[in-house]
RNA sequence: GGGGGUGUAGCUUCAUUGGUCAAAGCAGCGGAUUUAUAUCCCGUUUAAAGCGCCAGAUAAGCGGCUGAUGCAGGUUCGACUCCUGCCACCCCUACCA
């Protein structure tokens, strides 16, 4: 055989310019012939100028109310799914970090709503807290405004917040975000707070919250107790010192103590040991110093003592009966057994305890009774207490010393240590670098500091005698985390948590509706607080700084009430956790559209960072169970750490470093790179694990982008004729090539269904990048070219691949639409006949095509064997005997193997090598021959025909190209 | 210090329950096309590499042997996969008093 069959010309089909002169110059001649080619046209732009045109398609949306038309078309769905918003901080620019975890959100609510899910999407800002209050008070401080009342404090502190709402919605919005963006939720509305305090108030009423004293985390600059979630760990060199504590009727013998916090020595009310050591009593020179055995040689290394001697060894029971004398206050302490803390790592295997400034040494002061002695003032100031005798505390040299380092240095610290070297008790003294805790407004120190503040209970005991921990721990049970060792992440927090302080002595919060006798006596009563809600709800939550006591009290006050009066009102707010804690209870159980199936409160997910299963996902989960009675959400899906191409943390501190040559913001790389291309990086990363941003990965991603972008382009482009209502091609009568690629196609869009299901979205990304560069660019796209260009254009053949491609598409506009929300969009509206205005307003249900199994079998072969003969055409060209592929003619030897394929594999084979001709022939091995194609090249379809110049009419063209030009 | 996670070509992502020769795309290199043209097509290198063959030598070629999924071992006929130890990075945690 030496040439296809052309397929049945369709004589009305819509050829143009048929009308030519036969006097034209062959240069006209062949310029006349190329108009009669079927060559690609479209008003999709090659070019994506995403940065400019992204803009104006978000303009459309807004106008159009794109979001609002989704969610009612989806009114009536019966599959609802919920994922509520976790709130970012309404401060600063968001960071891209916050944009990654923002288009996830997006991802998954656009591939639910597609797959015909109603998806409601409600955004939200956490408002109150430390950093806008440090924020602002700055700013008023500058303004020379010094002491401004708390009601003024918040109104400004309200206004930049809703600032930073607005600059935060319009960049996440940029990102191509839909959500109820005229609506958002507030943690400074008043429903909001109305609603948080009313939660609060069941939890109230269990008996969870409490009043205590004891130690807390305390920001000396911000003024406050910090949560857990508000401290983070920097390096840090603190002063080491080892210290001599005289032995009460031992004269010249010591005990040898260490610690890297000189200031608490104040405080200190008694030194623990461990009584399973063994201690050794040392004689150096003239003086006798008890140390742990272990550390012996450690400590005199340090204190450089020449030479010494063990006068004996000691263990727990002698040193229960000892007591010592404090350095410079006039009392004398115990020693304690704290096993289980004391070590034999590092120091002298005697701790220092002050109860009032270590967690350890609080429940050793408690279980001793020892009083929570706390010497410091709210300034972070030495200062003397009521608890103990005046006579018992610091000399007065020391009070009013501040703890807070400046410059590495503290007054306390230097002042503790100057009462030290005179009375000589200071044995050794050195830097000591470790990891310590810091405030994460203020970048200073936090100190450990005991003062009145209220707790939630963490093992509290309910009605079935289980504790609240415990009830926590099953209901984690009942939550699916993704990743899977989520669970034992929000467990172990869960298990080894504190109880809750709960109380911040700062202005910008939602207030404790608390109350105080004239005797100091606390009045926090479930009906109060509930009609505080009441009143904040009405008149917002500043009126309870606005109005007296009396006043309040007078609104608040149960009806019934007979417990004491209240002389002062608190001045506390509540931990800005509890604000995020409460959204299940003040926007999914308040927002019809969000409001749970089978309880009021939950929702199917909750998607953010692995950081917050200590954040958010704990203290929603705490606050909802203590006082909704369950889990917020069915689901916790997890996404890893943004780090930089070195693999490391971005940090703020590196960018101030220098580190980075341009800030990590989402508006940064939306201006650089577009917003789609940003989603695409997003897409294109397994985000539960680490996720790497670095200039060279958002490049890779954008050349994907433009493979992608120009096969839409392709597709589009030859379908500028194409009305799929007159012109579609039935599934059985489309031609072999063109149910092969529908067949491909089918197979990525399972894939990428079960994968969204999944929230694989990197599996999603790789799969249609590669359909793109592989099956459609290198195979279909390249092998079509010639039947859409030269065939007739109404031909069966060309309207059979047009079917396909716009199919292809459609089909790659819905897969790609949750992803690449701006392009998807834009392609969409070139394609003819789209059953929606706009891509997201489809419904994604892959058609899918079912092929022969011999038919799947032929082209198996025949892709198999293109394979096999494109590196003997490779050869011939670089031989110099082919140029193109259509300058030649191949002839196959083939074995057995062809029997059994489907009829007309000859001439798919020879599309499928885009050859002009294909010779073949039976043997016993496979084997290709190359040479020049027969006959003269046809001006007009450029294959290579022995037929050209047999037709008088059109001298140049081939028999095909004759009869479509209309003889 | 404790808990968790990750580690596969320069980059990204795959690889049934342990099973051939570790896959695909991108990037790189070389080439072609100008009827998708700031696109697309074809070929090809690279996963430490070493040894060997061919050759006067170089370039190139061959692929016979060993090796190769962070590193080092182990179990197994066979390991990316299971086990042990280490290293690096990330997250969480910790008052090292």
């Amino acid at each position: 055989m030496a040439r296809v069959q052309t397929p049945p010309i369709n004589h009305h089909a819509g050829v143009r310019n048929t009308n030519r002169t036969p006097v034209l110059s062959r240069e006209a001649q062949v310029m006349d012939y190329k108009n009669t080619l079927n060559l690609p046209q479209t008003g999709f732009p090659m070019k994506a100028d995403l940065v400019a045109r992204e803009p104006e398609r978000l303009a459309k949306w807004e106008q159009s109310r794109l979001y609002e038309a989704i969610q009612s078309r989806r009114a009536g769905a019966k599959d609802v799914f919920v994922l509520h918003d976790g709130p970012p901080f309404a401060n600063g620019d968001v960071h891209v970090g916050t944009a990654l975890n923002k288009i996830l959100k997006d991802i998954v609510i656009k591939s639910k709503s597609l797959r015909g899910f109603r998806a409601p999407y409600v955004p939200g800002w956490d408002c109150h807290g430390l950093p806008i209050e440090f924020k602002v008070s700055q700013e008023m401080r500058k303004a020379g405004d010094e002491a401004a009342d708390p009601a003024t404090i918040r109104k400004a502190c309200e206004a930049y917040a809703r600032r930073y709402v607005d600059l935060q919605r319009d960049q996440f919005r940029r990102l191509g975000v839909l959500g109820d963006w005229g609506r958002p939720y507030l943690t400074l509305d008043r429903e909001y707070e109305a609603a948080e305090l009313r939660l609060f108030a069941d939890i109230v009423e269990r008996g969870f919250v409490y009043r205590g004293r004891k130690p807390v985390y305390w920001s000396i600059p911000c003024r406050t107790a910090l949560a857990e979630a508000e401290v983070e760990y920097q390096d840090h060199v603190s002063q080491s010192v080892y210290v001599k504590f005289p032995i009460v009727g031992q004269p010249g013998m010591f005990l040898l103590i260490w610690t890297t916090t000189p200031w608490t020595l104040p405080a200190n009310l008694a030194v623990a040991y461990n009584s399973s050591f063994f201690y050794s009593a040392v004689l150096v020179g003239q003086e006798t110093y008890l140390v742990s055995t272990m550390l012996l040689d450690q400590v005199a290394k340090k204190a450089g003592w020449e030479g010494y001697q063990i006068l004996r060894s000691l263990d727990g029971s002698v040193l229960a009966s000892l007591e010592y004398q404090h350095p410079f206050c006039g009392r004398t302490g115990r020693l304690l057994a704290g096993d289980s803390f004391v070590t034999n790592d590092t120091g002298t295997g005697f701790v220092h305890c002050a109860p009032g400034h270590g967690m350890e040494d609080y429940h050793l002061g408690l279980a001793h009774g020892l009083p929570v002695y706390s010497p410091v003032d709210d300034e972070g100031r030495l200062a003397l207490t009521s608890d103990l005798p005046v006579a018992q505390q610091m000399p007065a040299e020391l009070v009013g010393k501040s703890i807070l380092e400046k410059h590495g240095k503290s007054e306390a610290n230097e002042a503790v240590l100057h009462e030290l070297r005179v009375r000589q008790l200071l044995l050794h003294q050195e830097n000591y670098h470790h990891s310590y805790p810091h405030c994460w407004r203020s970048k200073t120190p936090v100190i450990f500091r005991a003062m009145d503040q209220w707790f939630i209970r963490v093992d509290h005991l309910g009605a079935d005698g289980a504790t609240f921990r415990s009830r926590a721990l099953a209901e984690i049970d009942r939550v699916a985390w993704i990743p899977d060792w989520g669970v034992n992440r929000i467990k172990s927090a869960v298990q080894s948590r504190p109880d809750w302080c709960i109380s911040r002595q700062r202005s910008w919060g939602v207030p404790i509706p608390a109350f105080y006798t004239a005797a100091g006596e606390a009045i926090l009563d479930a009906r109060v607080v509930r009609r505080t809600a009441d009143l904040f709800e009405k008149h917002g939550s500043n009126i309870w700084y606005e109005r007296t006591v009396s006043e309040l009290w007078e609104w608040v006050r149960p009806a019934d009430w007979t417990g004491p009066v209240p002389s002062t009102r608190s001045g506390d707010t509540l931990d800005v956790w509890i604000d995020s804690g409460s959204s299940s209870a003040a926007v999914i159980a308040r927002r019809p559209e969000l409001r749970g199936r089978e309880q009021p409160f939950q929702c199917d997910m909750y998607l953010e960072g692995s950081d917050q299963h200590r954040g958010w996902f704990q203290s929603s989960l705490l606050l909802s169970l203590a006082g909704q009675g369950g889990a917020p959400y069915r689901t916790v899906l997890t996404h890893g750490f943004m780090v930089d191409a070195d693999r490391e943390k971005i940090s703020k501190s590196k960018q101030g470093q220098g580190g980075y040559q341009k800030p990590q913001t989402a508006e940064r790389y939306v201006k650089e790179y577009g917003a789609d291309v940003l989603r695409l990086w997003v897409a294109s990363q397994d985000f539960r694990n680490d996720i790497v941003v670095s200039e060279e990965r958002l490049q890779k991603v954008g050349e994907t982008y433009r493979v992608i972008r120009n096969a839409l382009r392709y597709q589009l482009s030859n379908l500028y004729d194409f009305d799929p209502a007159k012109h579609a091609v039935a599934d059985e009568s489309l031609t072999g090539l063109d149910r092969w690629i529908l067949g491909e196609f089918a197979a990525l869009e399972a894939e990428c269904v079960r994968a969204y299901d999944a929230c694989e979205y990197h599996v999603v990304y790789q799969r249609v990048a590669q359909f793109a560069a592989v099956q459609l660019s290198s195979m279909y796209h390249d092998a079509v070219k010639d039947r859409l260009y030269t065939d007739p254009a109404g031909s069966v053949r060309r309207r059979s691949t047009q079917t396909a491609l716009h199919r292809l598409v459609s089909g790659l506009c819905q897969v790609l639409s949750p992803v690449l929300v701006f392009t998807a969009d834009e392609a969409w509206e070139f394609i003819p006949g789209r059953p929606a205005a706009s891509v997201h307003l489809s419904d994604w249900t892959p058609r899918g095509l079912v092929r022969r199994e011999s038919e799947v079998r032929t082209w198996d072969w025949l892709f198999a064997t293109r394979e096999r003969v494109l590196p003997e055409l490779e050869k011939a060209r670089q031989a110099k005997r082919i140029g193109k592929a259509l300058e030649a003619k191949v002839v196959l030897t083939l074995p057995a193997e062809v029997e059994g394929l489907e009829a007309g594999w000859e001439d798919a084979l020879r599309e499928l090598l885009n050859v002009s001709q294909l010779g073949v022939g039976r043997g016993d091995a496979f084997a290709a021959e190359i040479t020049s194609a027969e006959g003269t090249k046809c001006e007009r379809c450029w294959h290579w025909e022995t037929e050209v110049g047999t037709h008088p009419a059109h001298p140049t063209l081939c028999g095909r190209c004759s009869a479509a030009v209309g003889a």
